[in-house]
DNA sequence: TTTATATAAGACAAAAAATGTCTTATATGT
DNA sequence: ACATATAAGACATTTTTTGTCTTATATAAA
């Protein structure tokens, strides 16, 4: 497990959509852009995994843009890094077979596995709805946005 | 944070020396490397960060090697992958704030935080000496062992 | 004291992963 | 038809991790 800065992108990028698209609306690429600090091109490819997981919903063409198509109260803080991350894991072994001899009874295995579960339960817990309650780092510099949507037609 | 191979191998070296060398034993690095796997020359380096960190003996010269000088009761699996990983920390803006914005009142950030110390609470709480009651993939291999002590003087 | 054995220390190389950029293609609204 | 905006994927760069090699040093034993 790692949180990448891909993943720290993607919620931010949900955080601006959640906050500033809640109704359906639609955010330009370049909006979530600037909205979340994200290198233009490299948020396209976020996005297109967070639609991939069934989160966003991204519109081409002219006016076109990201739109969060999951609400806020049922989207978790885990499913959006595990659509970017996959899904997680502490340790190598359980995945890759060849990296370790004897995996499934293995204590120490054992004891990430429960890590594990228990980090997942964690950021599961956790939705957007309820961050977007409090006031975080994603969200300081969306003032600017509600000018953006008079922005030139 | 993320177990890095690094990680893993300083955990098998204990795993060994707690087991071979319990009784104050000096194992030498060829028989921990072949025990647990790892490559001699990267396992000198693991050795010397876990021997800054106050948990192994270095022995020079001939008849050389590591020495587990913490008791397997009192050494957690925390201490040991902290040793060689650094203070566990799942997201970065905490330790660079040049990464976010508004780190201190950040809610997302007090998420990472708390899946943090629960992480490493539940890291802390395993011993070696418990895993040592178990069967451990490191420990498969530890039957060569107990031969290689009478080897070619 | 000399020799064999073993690790220290750090430079170096290779591989893997993450981050970011660019180009061509395609879709949409006007 | 045109302007706008994202799709898709190749490509480059950077960072991290992993592993190796060489020279130096310490120790035990002949």
């Amino acid at each position: 497990m790692r949180l990448t800065r891909a993943g720290e992108y993607a919620v931010r990028c949900v955080m601006c959509l959640a906050r500033n698209g809640g109704n359906d609306k639609v955010v330009s690429r370049q909006d979530v852009a600037s909205c979340g600090d994200i290198p233009p091109h490299f948020l396209a490819k976020i996005a297109q995994q967070l639609s991939r997981a069934g989160i966003i919903e991204i519109l081409q063409g002219a006016r076109g843009g990201y739109r969060l198509i999951v609400s806020p109260e049922k989207l978790s803080l885990l499913e959006v890094i595990e659509a970017i991350i996959g899904e997680i894991f502490l340790n190598d072994c359980v995945i890759r077979p060849e990296s370790c001899h004897a995996s499934s009874s293995c204590a120490v295995n054992n004891v990430w596995m429960q890590a594990r579960d228990q980090l997942r339960k964690t950021l599961s817990q956790v939705t957007f709805a309820q961050l977007l309650e409090e006031e975080s780092c994603c969200v300081v510099q969306s003032s600017i946005l509600p000018v953006q949507e008079n922005q030139t037609l």
